[in-house]
Parts: structure tokens; sequence; C-alpha cells
DNA sequence: GACTTTATGGTACAAATGTTCTGTGAGAAG
DNA sequence: CTTCTCACAGAACATTTGTACCATAAAGTC
């Protein structure tokens, strides 16, 4: 990706901006108001710096048809001691993106009840992003996926299969595993994230 | 929130797609000829129904600025059993949001290094993601916070405030709790939500 | 100095676009 | 039946907006 000069940042940076707030890019007169300039050609001239350096794209000939191409999403300020006092915060510009390159079209969610994940460090009331499987013949083995067991029911286990007889494992000993014939499992998605959302006004 | 007439439905759900795709609205005539018409006003018609009933909005005069104002995401689709096979699907529309409701613009992301809230099931390579508190002193006993103490280096930990003492505990019996007084210790951001990604692809 | 790149101001134009108005018709509610 | 809401077609208009062109100037490069 290449280098930025001061003023073409400072336009990549507000337009980030305020497509994240408005949900829509704005027009290049708003550009050139925000910039402080009384004309449009800088602002065509920037974005077109833009582009050729691969940060953004549109669709030419139509309004607000702004795209950022570098994902979007919160940035990983860099890494956080669990262990011992250890890291402080660095200037790292690696991103948490949500938007596209984490979950695709299809992907959907599905709310964690009970404990048999538990030694997986998946809790009850958690939420697990399952992708659905294109090619069920591919699953590796240890992967997690949600699996329905005989028409009865959905469950979050271990995956593996040994010619074709298929184990779901739970990460859970209090739990035993489920062991049937791999034509009585039809698996809904493998396990793609996992979010956990606190609630920081709690006591 | 009021329910749609069908063509209305149908708009909006092509709207949602639309905007998911392109990171921008379409144009009236856009949808225009996605819905098969042949005049805009049926979808001014429409637009301003999906206004008056709270699912969209936009700026008058200003060309492809229409927000979704309910939440995007992904859905979830239902609660998945992680304890005995119980539950199946259901027609659940929960959404996951990751764009607006989950995250606030201030909100980073840090990546976790280390094992010691293992009890808290946050695990190593985990990225959690944490708000700036505005006020500290507001704090509540039991959060898990980021907080850097003396200068060291930031760590994740269970806050505690007794008075002037401050008792960051990790969740591992393994590790020593940090008491220190409260002018000692910098709280950088709350816990307010945990991300890990899974590999589906790995063996 | 000559040349290139970038930044800026000003103006102009065609296309895209939101909006309004008129008219017609179907279906539900009273 | 009357009334109301909703749906659709067609046309027209004013504004917004992307784009192009011309000219000036500063800064870096050869």
């Amino acid at each position: 990706m290449d280098a930025l000069t001061e003023v073409q940042q400072q336009l990549y940076d507000w337009l980030i901006d305020y497509i994240r707030q408005n949900q829509h890019s704005p027009s290049i007169r708003q550009m050139m108001r925000a910039m402080g300039l009384r004309s449009p050609a800088p602002i065509q001239s920037r974005l077109e710096h833009l582009r050729n350096k691969g940060y953004i794209d549109w669709t030419e000939g139509k309004a607000r048809t702004i795209r950022i191409l570098k994902p979007m999403g919160i940035p990983i300020l860099g890494a956080i001691a669990a262990g011992s006092v250890v890291e402080a915060f660095t200037d790292s510009v690696e991103q948490l993106d949500f938007s596209s390159s984490l979950l695709r079209p299809g992907d959907y969610a599905l709310r964690v009840r009970g404990d048999s994940m538990i030694d997986a460090l998946i809790d009850n009331g958690d939420v697990v992003i399952m992708r659905p499987v294109q090619d069920p013949q591919a699953l590796k083995n240890g992967t997690i996926v949600a699996a329905r067991v005989n028409g009865d029911g959905t469950t979050l286990k271990y995956y593996h299969r040994k010619g074709n007889q298929v184990t779901l494992k739970p990460a859970n000993r209090n739990y035993k595993p489920i062991e049937t014939p791999a034509m009585e499992v039809e698996v809904q998605g493998v396990l793609v994230g996992m979010w956990r959302g606190y609630n920081p006004v709690a006591s």
C-alpha cells in the first residue's frame, strides 16, 4: 500500500470517519467544504490519487458511491499482557474487521446454551458464528461444528470422522461423545468465530 | 416496529442486501429497476412508508443517503445446545450487530497475550474489545479492565477498588493479584467484548 | 534552469437524482 | 356504496453532483 501525502491522508481519515457515522459516502462538494477548499477540483485530484494507490474506489459518474477498500473495523492497538506486566500499547495498525473479511454472506450466529464446550472456552450465553459447509466431505477432523444428529436438534461439538463413523466430542468431561454413522449426521455449519459481549455497567 | 406490507418488505430486504454489498445506498431509479417498476413514484412512496415506520432514514434532497436504522449484522438464528441435544433452529430475528450498537467510535481492540485470564475464558490470542473510560470513579468492582500500573505496561485484570486501594486480580490461580494505590493505576479501558476467530481449514 | 508532480481556484456542462404532480386502479374498512 | 390506503405509470422540474477544462503556484527531481 503506497504512502499518502499529508492532505491525502487528511481526506482519507475524514472520509472513513464520515462513512462510519453516516453509512454513506459524502459528495465531492461536501469534502471540499470539510477540507476548507473552494473548488471541487483538488478533491477530485486527491480522490484519484487515493484510488490509484488502492485505498478507495467508486462507481464513475454516480453520486456518493465511494467505497473504502481497506477493511473497516476497529484498530488492534497492540498486545495486552494477560500473564505478567510486559507489553505497552504500540502503534500497530492491524485492524479487526467485522465487515468483509471475517464474516461472509450466509454466515449466521447461534447463542450457546449449556456448558458442554466449556473446555474450549465457549461458555453458556456466548454467540458463535457459523458458516455453512459446501462440501461435507472436506471437513477436517477436530473442527468445531454445529451438527444435527438424526433430526433431533443441533449441537456444538468437535467433529471427528473415521471411515463412515462420526464422533461428536464435547469439550467437557462430564458429557459423553456421540458416536453415530455419518449418514445420520447433518453438519449445519463450521465454527468461524465467537463473540462474547460484556456489560460495562454491571456491578 | 410496525409491520410491513409485502412490497415494502421486498424493498427493505433488497436495500439491506445492496448496502451490505456496495457500502452505499442505491438511487431511487436503481431500486425502481430492481423492483421491476417503470416509475420512481412507487419507490418514493415505499421509502416514505419505511421511514414513517422507523426502518430507514435519509437526508432529503441528497443522492444515495439512505441509512438503515435497524442494526445491521448477522442473524442469530436461535440457540444451540452445548449441553445435551435439545434445541433446534428457530426463526428468531435477533441480530448480532457489529456496526453500531455493540461497537462505538473510540473503541479499540487488543490481542491477548498470556493465560492469566484463562478462568474468565479469555485465551492467549483472543482479541478483546475495550472502551475508554470517561469517569474512572464510576468503575464498578469486578469489571475487567485494561490497566497500566506505575507506567509499566498494560494488563488485563479484574478491577476491585476499596477506598484508595486498587486490586487487580487475574483469573488464574497461578498468578498473584496486584495491589497498589489508586493513584498508580491508569485504567485505559473496560472490556466490552471479546472475539475469537477460528480457521475452518485447519486440520 | 527545465521538468514533473501535486495543490488550488474558477467556471462550465451534462448526467444523475430527489421530488412533485396528475391520473388510474385494486383492495380493505366502514 | 363510499372512503381510505396503497400501488403503479408517466411526465416534468430544480437541484445535486461527477467530471472536464483552464490557469496559477509551490515543491521536489533531474
